[in-house]
DNA sequence: TCAAGGTCTTGACTCAGTCAAGATTTAGAC
DNA sequence: GTCTAAATCTTGACTGAGTCAAGACCTTGA
């Protein structure tokens, strides 16, 4: 991360564009953050962008893999800009704060179970739920069920 | 599954109605299928229901472990009526189709290294992507980045 | 058969994200 | 530094998935 993040941008193909910067900033500074909160990040840093923009910025961000989108059950997309590791997520049930997770086993462990269906796997996507030390000490989980 | 639908939603306590046993039948019938689906294969069976009534009825069902709720992304809720086995999912980026995948390792095995962060955890959901068989021998997958 | 409570229908609404057209900005050539 | 083409941004309408609320209807248990 030495590399100027405009560099960094150019060094993918990536037209420079201050709302481009600026979003890679807002996701940087909150990692798991939603597209809204990335707006509400950007517009802070640089005064005014459309919704637009910022879907259209975190796509190409995706895409380019700079980024790294995440889709929890029941939540809408988050970004982070920790790539290149196969890490995973954690998710508090009940105030829905996410944290990272080494895999363990380094590489994903069911890969090659999986494979014997045929298919070409290309990610495993492993999201743990639960509940965090700060909800567990405020009071037991709902019974579920 | 020797039981009868309508002693089964009972011994859950949940009270039996014509709409709740269509769904069910429908979520059996078709697994993965979304709620959109399931309406439409309930419209099949009873002639009309609301979609209201479905994502109650779903929603019932997923409550009281009868069925199973999946959200991959960039794809609507899907639905089916494995439960009680610790099996994961395998998706196909090209045609979206969805298969079960039971983990190689048994219980959940990144679990462990997990539980280091203090959360209490009750659930990993790992979702498979890649390509299947068919699309594969259509055509090579397009390169991504 | 009847009353009470739960469930279903209808229709409006929210939220996240996409589409399209025209204005603006960037990159590269001169 | 100026200019042009192409890419990007803004604006605003739109879609799809799901939720909320009020009143009609059906189940359950007596």
């Amino acid at each position: 991360m030495s590399e100027a993040p405009a560099d960094l941008l150019r060094r993918h193909g990536v037209q420079v564009t201050a709302q481009r910067l600026a979003v890679l900033a807002a996701v940087s500074a909150r990692p798991h953050g939603t597209a809204d909160e990335v707006v509400r990040g950007v517009r802070a840093e640089i005064g005014v962008i459309s919704r637009q923009a910022v879907y259209n910025a975190l796509g190409v961000l995706v895409d380019k893999g700079l980024i790294r989108r995440i889709q929890p059950a029941g939540s809408p997309a988050r970004y982070e800009d920790r790539v290149g590791d196969n890490h995973h997520h954690l998710i508090c049930r009940a105030c829905g704060r996410t944290v990272d997770v080494d895999c363990a086993a380094g590489a994903a462990p069911c890969l090659n179970a999986a494979a014997d269906s045929g298919y070409e796997i290309d990610e495993a996507e492993v999201i743990f739920w639960g509940h965090c030390p700060e909800c567990l000490a405020q009071g037991p989980p709902p019974v579920e069920g």
